[in-house]
DNA sequence: TATTAATCGAGACGGTACGTCGCGTCTTGCC
DNA sequence: GGCAAGACGCGACGTACCGTCTCGATTAATA
């Protein structure tokens, strides 16, 4: 039970009631901005704060480091479908294609391109955000597909015995190296191949 | 009127021929030691340059930037076994298991680890360093395997339609999602189902 | 469209009521020692701020230069006398013989010796500094000699025609010459044959 | 008898017979130039070799620091006249003024005038060099008037047992302030009326 | 006249300090 | 008490020169 409030490093908690509801705003757009202008690397708390005429205290009192506030930013972009379901029309495969086709739009946008490469970048030597990167965004994001593809099982569609974690991995894993290193271009006809592939090993 | 053209300004190239080959092994060595003690974003050319007992100036001379340096680093560590072709015992299935249990204990290992972690994430913001690895180390590491891949489909062990540059995807990609997000620990195991699942999709 | 006219690039001026008075203290008291210690030259900004506890960026957001510092320690050093009026007993020999030997005296010391001499080497070369000192020290330090002089001059110990400008430097061009190049050294009997010669110049 | 050449720090004595000429003149033309185009202190070792076209070494090789090369230059501009005496028409007065006029034309110059600043200032903090400055430049100087004084004591001109040294640093401190601290420009009515004056204290 | 060792131009090297940028914390009024 | 503003101590940046140390390629005094 925390109750001396300095002694723990003279960090008083904030009151979120307080909180003002245009400087958070003004930040998160500012950062928004700033990482499609700059990229993450070259973002800096200075920069956000000044472009939203704010105090960098602000930002610290809210957010303990940059990449919290980026993910603050990632969240709210991907935020309304995080843990919709994929769509069911019956057919399996077609329903990976049409999920596939959007992921491929949705990458193809700088906005999303740079600020999920920022992030990939920036958990690999911060693993406070890649357990929190992990948590709010790739297992909601995996637990769908094996969800769907549970429901291919169901349907005869997919084999019993297949390992569905290691599915969704074949389907996500390539799209995501190609991405990545950009080995090359992300289509919609790479999304669709890379589904009937997959459909290949899946199928009883 | 004597025209200075060499007198100040902008940067001469330096003549390699005189480059020092005890000052570049100690950079190289340093670079190498820090990026897995204190990681590439915590490493510092001052430290670099300090433990490698060198001026700045002359790590600045031969790399433009940390990144160029690590790549060298890199390049060393996978450097012998770059364009070594796969194993071929006549079962396909067999020698790219061999493989990928190899490439499970190499990115076990905190060098590797630490150091692919830091290009994956350096690549993200640095064109110029991405086309480089992709030159250097993504585009030969693939080849290999497709000439495989190709020798099993004359054997009879993969379908001749395949597509082999997306098969190779579909080894490598759910690998490195899986190393590169942590979402489960790489093991033998994995490596070997990873194996039967994508020899499914290719079997004729 | 919002322009950052804050956000970037140029030198804002720092808003002196913000201003650490500790920081202040303590650059000038470093920089006093420094100058004593290792002299003007060898002097650095990185040795002023590490031996006074303080940013760089500090000593910069306040001075230009190492000089502007060293003007305000100079100008510590003798500020308190600077426009302090020559004593007037009714004799002017020995008045400005006393002024004299006490100048003798002030520049025989360690502090007021190797500032002064940092500061004439400075202005041969930063004529912003020159104009600072000029007003700031030498025109001031002339005038108090000026009006002694005057005084003088009512009271018939020296001719109503001379030029005084000229007097003053009389009396201490001399002395600076000696000073500065070292030629003989500075005692009070210097000091009282300058007048002397001076004197028989100036008389009715 | 030094033989073992390697003993003594490994600093062989160059041998002067075969010294470039060419280089040798170069590296004072460049140094001459820059010092008036740039000042003392922003010319560099750097620079000097890359104007003349001539390594650092050479350099280094014949002077130990940049005050010693800009010795050399300063000396080759005052040389010729270094130990020519004073005029003696039989009016010291008239010769005085002839003198100390052609001075100010001197100081007048760019060249002299940058160089000797930075000379002035550089002995303020390298006592080598002053003591050298001392021997070569300013003793003869100094003795030259006062050889002229003494042709003027016998000539009954000057009181017998006026102290010399002191009368020269009488006509050349208030001369040597006035240029040094730029309080009033040096003209030649300037150098009439500190004759006239000097003449006040000295007359018999 | 040929030899040969020192000087030459060039510039890489280990260093030190530069002046700037951005960090995360701290301080000062204002609302 | 949160806020905008921004000064602070600090660490690293990338650059400029320092004075020393190789490198061939002249080059000039001897053999």
């Amino acid at each position: 039970m925390k109750e001396n409030a300095s002694a723990d490093g003279g960090r008083r908690a904030p009151n979120p009631k307080r909180r003002s509801a245009r400087a958070e705003r003004a930040i998160l757009d500012a950062a928004s901005e700033l990482i499609v202008e700059v990229g993450f690397a070259r973002m800096t708390m200075e920069a956000i704060a000044a472009r939203a005429r704010v105090g960098k205290q602000t930002i610290y009192r809210w957010w303990p480091s940059k990449s919290a506030v980026v993910l603050d930013v990632f969240t709210h972009l991907t935020g309304e479908k995080a843990g919709q379901p994929l769509p069911d029309t019956g057919d399996v495969a077609t329903d990976l294609k049409t999920v596939l086709r959007a992921t491929v739009d949705e990458f193809t946008t700088p906005a999303m391109d740079r600020t999920a490469r920022a992030f990939t970048a920036e958990i690999q030597h911060d693993t406070e955000l890649a357990v929190q990167i992990g948590e709010r965004l790739v297992s909601p994001g995996t637990e769908v597909y094996k969800e769907r593809l549970r429901s291919a099982v169901d349907a005869g569609q997919v084999r019993a015995d297949a390992d569905l974690e290691l599915a969704v991995e074949l389907l996500t894993g390539p799209f995501q190296k190609r991405w990545l290193l950009r080995t090359a271009p992300l289509t919609h006809t790479y999304a669709e191949d890379l589904v009937d592939m997959v459909m290949c090993a899946l199928r009883p």
